[in-house]
DNA sequence: TTATCATATAATGATTTGCTTATATGTTCA
DNA sequence: TGAACATATAAGCAAATCATTATATGATAA
């Protein structure tokens, strides 16, 4: 199989949408971990409905994909993106946030319900 | 020494910077070859002052840089640019434009100053 | 079933973006 | 020097972006 490279339009409308600090970010913890959407509104110190557009985004493009559980909507990488590459290629390149997690847990609002 | 990774923030804004179609060509171009303004201008069939502007963008973020050459500005990377292997990962990735060049050619609207 | 928690969506407004038109600047050449 | 060419800059405007507030939806638990 030839790997075909990706359209210069594509490529501007992934960077555009990951040229911003929330959603980079977001997509770099990702990389690592799911998350849920109260995680990220507690990472980012941001409104829910901020995060939520956000997301949505990130959901519309087809980089991530969402899961329910419980009353809990969990966000994931879309593996099977056509591009995920591309975007592992990105993401790889930026440091690892995992700090955020950790201080996280450390204030006991990391959600997990497995 | 230790290569120092890129802050979050500085790879948003780099990121906001190439998530536009005509900037990120741009780059890609560049990557390849050093281009003046006129040439830019036909391969985009866009106005001249949208692509001035497109490259004072680049050029004022210091992923570029100019070089007067007689009447004719050329523009190359900015090989020095604290996140220049950043950059070049990403465009690495992306498709050769080396057809709009040699489109250029075939109309004689290639600039040579050699 | 109703209160509560988690999330999404809609409406609105301020800011940013990217073009256009008009004009200024700098270089070359007759 | 002045005309022509190459490029930059400024001003103005329409569209896109991103947050906010208010409200709707969906799930859980009492």
């Amino acid at each position: 199989m030839i790997k075909q490279s990706i359209e210069m339009d594509q490529a501007a409308a992934i960077l555009k949408l990951l040229g911003d600090k929330t959603r980079l970010t977001m997509m770099r913890i990702l990389a690592d971990h799911d998350c849920c959407v109260c995680e990220f509104v507690a990472i980012f110190d941001a409104s829910q409905p901020a995060i939520s557009q956000h997301i949505r985004k990130l959901k519309d493009a087809g980089l991530v994909k969402e899961s329910r559980r419980g009353q809990w909507v969990f966000y994931s990488l879309n593996r099977q993106y056509e591009h995920f590459e591309f975007v592992q290629l990105l993401t790889d390149a930026l440091p690892s946030q995992e700090e955020k997690l950790t201080e996280l847990e450390k204030q006991g609002k990391r959600i997990s319900c497995e």
